[in-house]
DNA sequence: CAGTTCGCTCAACAGGCGTTGACTCAACGA
DNA sequence: TCGTTGAGTCAACGCCTGTTGAGCGAACTG
């Protein structure tokens, strides 16, 4: 694809954001290693050469496919973390952003994706042990991320049949109680 | 390696152990793609072309080291079920079989092994619906089977800070109540 | 002891991968 | 208008992969 008659620094921008896009729909459906630059390239439109102009390498490619803006930290009361939990890796609202698909996908797989994904679940881990008491609230706090985690890897990952078209206001029902035990004073 | 004055029978035998052990130990800690006929075949010390004439494919020796024996079904208390869950993927005794940990660390990535996964996974909630009362069973014992996956996932193949070195008992203790509000009939 | 079997190795193949450097040509600046 | 820039392509590279077929030599069989 070569949109003509369209200013060079046009071209160049919405090029690099068909990559982009390619790259994030790929390496959610498939993981890193099974996403080819190739493939990549021909659903971009694009030559797979450009892909490596633009982005140097395809490591670097996916670090830039599965970047997150970091979530604006602040205070919470205990019920509103369960409820932000809920909200996390969406189950609520439907769809997860690709990056965050692609970054799940591949981080049992690929090293670089599971460094991200540390970093990425540490931090929001350090955002609700700040409002769960008690010692073990890194514990806890880590806890809630994994049961979001492993619910969010067999409902958008392994595609599960008793997950699939539950509506979303179920699974936080079901979930909730063991959310605020976590999050509770209370609970040994 | 090759074992003189050895009955060829008993020979074969253990060569294909070690390819074997060799393939679950790879698989595991790398996933399907990263483990190189190449490489299980160096770690069992054993020429790559053996590894074909044994097992066919690469695919066929994953199919081989994953093999799991299905669990026996027994009816079960609602009580025994959240015990029996907090037992299942390697939270008590420590431990995961190679071969489990070969499998979830490839089922994101690799198809034949999300179907494995699956399978391995509806068994399991098979058999725990049946001690779940309630119309939404199924989906209850999927989300206990899923609490379980994200914690083991967390702790055995990300191998997060938080859960590093965290007794199980005090895990079973802090997930027990979440587990024990899906086991149970009320929770609406 | 001769002949067969078979566990095992060796060397090679074809194909796909990430990556590179030379090239084309339309948009640009003076 | 004309040289320069830079977006985009093309063809190829070296490497690594799963996989194969021919062959060796020790364990077997009679």
């Amino acid at each position: 694809m070569v949109e003509k008659g369209l200013p060079r620094a046009e071209r160049r921008r919405r090029s690099e954001e068909r990559i982009l896009a390619s790259a994030r729909a790929l390496f959610a459906e498939v993981g890193f290693e099974r996403a080819t630059i190739r493939a990549i390239a021909k659903q971009a439109e694009v030559d797979p050469a450009l892909v490596m102009q633009y982005f140097g390498s395809k490591q670097e490619l996916f670090q830039r496919a599965v970047r997150v803006a970091p979530v604006a930290h602040g205070a919470l009361s205990a019920d509103e973390v369960v409820e932000q939990v809920l909200g996390t890796l969406g189950l609520k609202l439907g769809e997860l952003p690709q990056s965050s698909l692609a970054m799940m996908r591949s981080m049992l797989t690929h090293p670089e994706a599971a460094v991200s994904a540390r970093k990425v679940l540490g931090e929001q881990i350090d955002r609700l042990a700040q409002a769960v008491p008690g010692e073990d609230a890194r514990l806890r706090a880590a806890l809630m991320m994994m049961i979001m985690l492993g619910v969010t890897v067999g409902h958008q990952l392994l595609d599960l049949d008793e997950l699939r078209g539950v509506p979303q206001e179920e699974i936080a029902r079901l979930l909730r109680p063991g959310l605020q035990a976590l999050a509770g004073p209370e609970g040994s």
